[in-house]
DNA sequence: ATTCGGACAGCT
DNA sequence: GCTGTCCGAATC
C-alpha cells in the first residue's frame, strides 16, 4: 500500500533532530488572539468558537481540555486551534475553565486526528476520544455540572394552596424544595419532575427560587524496581541494519520508513534495544507498538531490564490493565515522565513529545486494525504519526504484511533484511504430509485418529518422548467436533443467531456457537427432518487432547486455549511448567504461537495448516505463510535442531511450498504477481461497506440503496461489486450483507462515498458500516 | 448528545 | 392558560 501521507505534512526544517522546537514553544500570542476553536467531547461532533478570557489567555493553548458553556450545561472540549475572529455571526461565550493545565494532545496528535478522520471516513471527534483512555475521558471532566436551587423563601400554606391549582408542577417542586431544607440540586428535581428546568423559569421569575451553577472534583499513583542486562554483541547482519537505523535517528533529514525483515531468531529485538538506547541518548522518546498477545511481562521484562538504570520511565499500555492502572499510565507519559512506551494499537496514541522513534513489531499482525470505529491501522498510522513528528518508524517483522514489502520494493519505505539467525544455527526442517494420502492408509492407530495424526507426525512425538523433548502442536481451532450434521438430510446443525457450524465441547457436552457464544445441549435428531442419525465431524484442540493421550498414554500433556485457562495466571503457571518441563507436550492454538522461547522444544507439528488457506479471503495464502513460519520458529531455539512436521490437504499451495523453505521472498513475488493481476492490494485500496439488521430484506435494501447512490458518478478507476450476503450471513442474529470497492486513489473514493453517506437517510434498524484498508473481508 | 422551542392536543 | 408529547433544529 502507498504510504498515506499527512494531507497537512509538516514543512520541513527549522526545528531540532525531532522536529519539535527544543523549548517548550512560547507561542506568542497577539492580543487579538482571543478566541478558541474547539471540539466539544462528549456531544456531536461540533467544533465552535468560544472567546478566552483574560484569566485565562496563559492556559489555553492548542490541545488544552476546557469547559465550555453549551447552552445551559458546561461540556468538557478540546481546543483545536486559536483564531483572531470567528466565522460565527452572533455573540460568543467565553471558555468556563480548563480541565487540565498541559494540553491533553499535542499539536503532532491533533494533526494526526485530522489525518485519521479524514482518511478513515469518521469525525475528528471520534478520533480524540479514541486517541484518550476512557479511564482518562472521564476522570478530568467528570466533575458534574449541576444546577444548586434555593428557596428563598416558605411559601404560606394559602399561596401553596392557590399555586396548585394554578399550576401544579410549579407547586410540586416548591414542595419538594421545602422537604429539602429549602436547597436541592436540578438533577434531584428532575427525577420527580420532568422538564424541570421549564418548570423552574416561572418560579426563578416570581422570585420564590434562585439558580446557581455548582461543580465537583477529585486524584491519583505510584511505582517498582528492575535488574540490570548489557546490550549483546550484534552480528555482522545485526550491525548493518543497527547502523542504518541510527544513521536515520541521527540525520536531521526526515527519512523513509523502514522495514526491518528478520527471520525468527535473527535478533530483531536486540537491534530494537539499541535503536532506542540510541534515541535515548539523544534526549528523545521511544515507542513500541507489538500485538497485543505479545504484550506478556517477559516481553516487558526484556525493556525493562536492558533500560534497568530508568525502568521507571517505561509506560505500558494495554488492554489488560485495570481503568486505574491504565489512567497512572497515561499521565505519567503525558507529564513526561516516561520516555520509553511500550503498548498494543491504541498506544500508537501515546502523548510522548520529543519523539525520535516508532518501532512496530510483527507490523504484518491484523490486529493491528482496530475492528471499531475509527478502524485505524496502527501502523499505518505509525507512519503517518512518523511523518508528522519527523521521527524513525521502524516496522519489523519475519513475514512483513505484502503492503509494506510492496512499499519496500517500490522504494516508498527502506528496506532491511536479516537472513541469519545469531546462533548460527540452522532453520528447522519442515516436512510437509499429503493428508490426502494418510487418509487413505489409516494405519497404525485406530481410524477415528487418523486424519488428526499423520504416521510422520507420531513418529515424530515418539522420538521425542524417548529423547525427553518436547513439543508443541498447533491447531487454531477450539473444541471437539467442529460440527455435526445429519447422514440423511445432510443439513449442518448451526447456531440459531449466526450461520456457521456449531462446535461439540464434549467437557460440558455442549454446542457452542463460537461466534456469539450461545450454547445447547446435542440433539438427539436432526432438527431439520427429524430422523436420529447425526455425525460429528472436523476436530478441534479437544479432540487432539484425547487423539493424543490415546496414542501416547505415557505422555504429560497440557492443552492450551480459551477454554482451559481461564484466569491470567493459568496460561503462565502451566507455560513455566512447561519450560520446567514437566510437561512433554503442549497442544494449542494461536495462544501459543506467538513470541514464546523453549529451548528444548524441538518439534512443533501443525496439524492443520489449510484452516485459513480456505477462506474466502484474498489474503488467505499471505496468512497461511505468516502462520506457518511463526509456528515453525517455535521449533529448535535451543542446542539441538529443530523439525517442523505441517499437516496439509494443500501440500502443493504456494503458502506451503514456500514457507517450508523459509522463503518470504519468492512466496511475496509470486503472490504479489497474482494481487497485481486481479487488482487486489497492494496494488489498490479495498473499501468495505456493510450493513446488518435484524430483517434481512431491510439489511440488503439499505446497501443496495448504498450502492445504487455511488453508481452516480463512481469513478472508472474504481471496481465495485455488488451487494452480497457476507460470507456469515448472519451473525449475532443480525443478517449481514456487504460491499466490496477497489480503487487504485483511495482519497477520491473515500470522498465519494462519505457524500454519499451523508447524503443518504437509510432505515433506523439498519447499521451501516465501512472499513478502509480491512484487514479481512470477513 | 442534550436541550430548546414550536406546534398541537387535551383538559380545566 | 397550563401541561404533556412529539419532533426538528441548534448548540458558539
Amino acid at each position: 500500500m502507498p504510504i498515506p501521507q499527512p494531507t497537512n505534512a509538516p514543512a520541513p526544517g527549522q526545528s531540532d533532530l525531532f522536529g519539535l522546537p527544543a523549548v517548550v514553544p512560547a507561542t506568542p500570542q497577539p492580543d487579538t488572539t482571543r478566541i478558541a476553536r474547539v471540539q466539544l467531547e462528549g456531544a456531536a461532533a461540533m467544533e465552535l468558537d468560544y472567546t478566552i478570557p483574560a484569566s485565562l489567555a496563559e492556559g489555553v493553548v492548542v490541545g488544552s481540555r476546557v469547559m465550555v458553556p453549551l447552552q445551559n450545561r458546561q461540556m468538557v472540549a478540546v481546543v483545536l486551534e486559536l483564531l483572531n475572529e470567528s466565522s460565527h455571526r452572533g455573540r460568543l461565550k467565553e471558555i468556563s475553565s480548563i480541565v487540565a493545565r498541559r494540553p491533553m494532545f499535542t499539536p503532532a496528535l491533533l494533526r494526526l486526528a485530522r489525518w485519521i478522520a479524514d482518511y478513515y471516513l469518521v469525525s475528528v471527534h471520534t478520533v480524540l476520544r479514541t486517541m484518550l483512555p476512557q479511564a482518562v475521558r472521564d476522570k478530568p471532566g467528570s466533575f458534574v455540572m449541576d444546577s444548586h436551587l434555593k428557596l428563598l423563601r416558605d411559601p404560606s400554606p394559602a399561596e401553596l394552596e392557590k399555586l396548585m391549582n394554578k399550576a401544579p408542577m410549579q407547586a410540586r417542586v416548591l414542595e419538594i424544595l421545602r422537604s429539602c431544607q429549602g436547597e436541592a440540586t436540578l438533577s434531584q428535581i428532575r427525577r420527580d419532575v420532568p422538564r424541570a428546568a421549564t418548570i423552574l423559569k416561572p418560579l426563578i421569575k416570581a422570585g420564590w427560587i434562585t439558580r446557581s451553577e455548582v461543580r465537583v472534583e477529585r486524584d491519583p499513583f505510584q511505582e517498582e524496581v528492575f535488574l540490570p542486562s548489557q546490550p549483546l554483541t550484534l552480528t555482522a547482519e545485526q550491525q548493518v541494519a543497527y547502523d542504518r537505523i541510527s544513521a536515520a535517528i541521527d540525520s536531521a533529514q526526515p527519512s523513509k520508513p523502514i522495514l526491518l525483515h528478520g527471520i525468527t531468531g535473527s535478533g530483531k529485538t536486540e537491534v530494537y534495544l539499541q535503536a532506542i538506547a540510541r534515541v535515548l541518548e539523544r534526549g528523545g522518546t521511544a515507542l513500541v507498538l507489538v500485538p497485543e498477545i505479545a504484550l506478556t511481562p517477559q516481553t516487558i521484562e526484556r525493556f525493562k531490564a536492558r533500560f534497568s538504570d530508568r525502568s521507571d520511565r517505561i509506560a505500558v499500555l494495554h488492554s489488560h490493565l485495570s481503568d486505574g492502572e491504565r489512567h497512572d499510565e497515561w499521565f505519567k507519559i503525558h507529564e513526561d515522565r516516561a520516555d520509553i512506551v511500550i503498548g498494543a494499537r491504541s498506544a500508537i496514541f501515546a502523548p510522548l513529545e520529543r519523539l525520535g522513534i516508532i518501532i512496530v513489531d510483527e507490523e504484518h499482525e491484523p490486529s493491528f486494525k482496530q475492528d471499531e470505529t475509527p478502524r485505524y491501522h496502527a501502523r499505518d498510522v505509525a507512519v503517518v504519526r512518523g511523518g508528522i513528528e519527523k521521527c524513525v518508524v521502524l516496522l519489523g517483522s519475519a513475514t512483513p504484511s505484502l503492503e509494506s514489502f510492496e512499499n519496500a520494493g517500490s522504494g516508498k519505505y527502506e528496506l532491511l533484511e536479516m537472513l541469519q539467525r545469531t546462533d548460527g544455527r540452522t532453520l528447522p526442517l519442515i516436512r510437509i504430509v499429503d493428508m490426502r494420502m494418510e487418509r487413505r492408509k489409516g494405519t497404525g492407530v485406530s481410524i477415528v485418529n487418523a486424519g488428526i495424526l499423520s504416521e510422520k507426525l507420531r513418529a515424530a512425538i515418539t522420538a521425542r518422548l524417548e529423547k525427553r523433548e518436547q513439543t508443541i502442536l498447533f491447531l487454531n481451532r477450539r473444541g471437539f467436533n467442529t460440527s455435526l450434521s445429519c447422514i440423511t438430510c445432510g443439513e449442518t446443525v448451526q447456531c440459531q443467531d449466526c450461520s456457521i457450524p456449531m462446535t461439540l465441547h464434549k467437557h460440558e457436552n455442549r454446542l457452542v456457537c463460537h461466534v456469539c457464544g450461545s450454547r445447547r445441549l446435542p440433539p438427539s435428531k436432526c432438527p431439520s427432518c427429524q430422523e436420529p442419525g447425526l455425525k460429528f465431524s472436523g476436530f478441534g484442540t479437544e479432540r487432539v487432547e484425547t487423539a493424543v493421550r490415546e496414542v501416547f498414554p505415557q505422555a504429560r500433556i497440557a492443552r492450551v486455549d480459551t477454554d482451559t485457562i481461564q484466569r491470567k495466571n493459568q496460561l503462565r503457571d502451566l507455560l513455566r511448567d512447561f519450560r520446567a518441563q514437566k510437561l512433554d507436550l503442549l497442544i494449542g492454538t494461536q495462544m501459543i504461537a506467538k513470541g514464546l522461547d523453549f529451548p528444548n522444544v524441538t518439534l512443533v507439528g501443525v496439524l492443520n495448516a489449510d484452516l485459513a488457506l480456505n477462506l474466502p479471503d484474498f489474503r488467505a495464502a499471505e496468512r497461511t505463510l505468516q502462520l506457518l513460519v511463526q509456528v515453525a520458529g517455535r521449533a529448535g531455539r535451543g542446542e539441538v535442531k529443530g523439525e517442523v512436521v505441517v499437516q496439509t490437504y494443500a501440500p502443493h499451495s504456494p503458502a506451503v511450498q514456500f514457507s517450508r523453505h523459509n522463503d518470504f521472498a519468492g512466496f511475496a513475488q509470486q503472490e504479489l504477481e497474482q494481487r497485481r493481476a486481479f487488482h487486489y492490494p497492494p496494488y489498490t485500496h479495498v473499501v468495505i461497506l456493510a450493513s446488518r439488521g435484524k430483517h434481512q430484506a431491510m439489511a440488503e435494501f439499505a446497501l443496495k440503496t448504498l450502492h445504487r447512490r455511488l453508481l452516480e458518478g463512481l469513478s472508472e478507476e474504481v471496481l465495485m461489486g455488488d451487494p452480497a450476503p457476507c460470507a456469515m450471513a448472519k451473525a449475532h442474529g443480525q443478517y449481514r450483507f456487504q460491499l466490496l470497492l477497489r480503487t487504485p486513489k483511495i482519497r477520491p473514493l473515500c470522498r465519494h462515498i462519505q457524500q454519499v453517506l451523508q447524503s443518504t437517510s437509510l432505515p433506523a434498524d439498519v447499521i451501516v458500516t465501512w472499513d478502509v484498508d480491512p484487514v479481512s473481508l470477513l
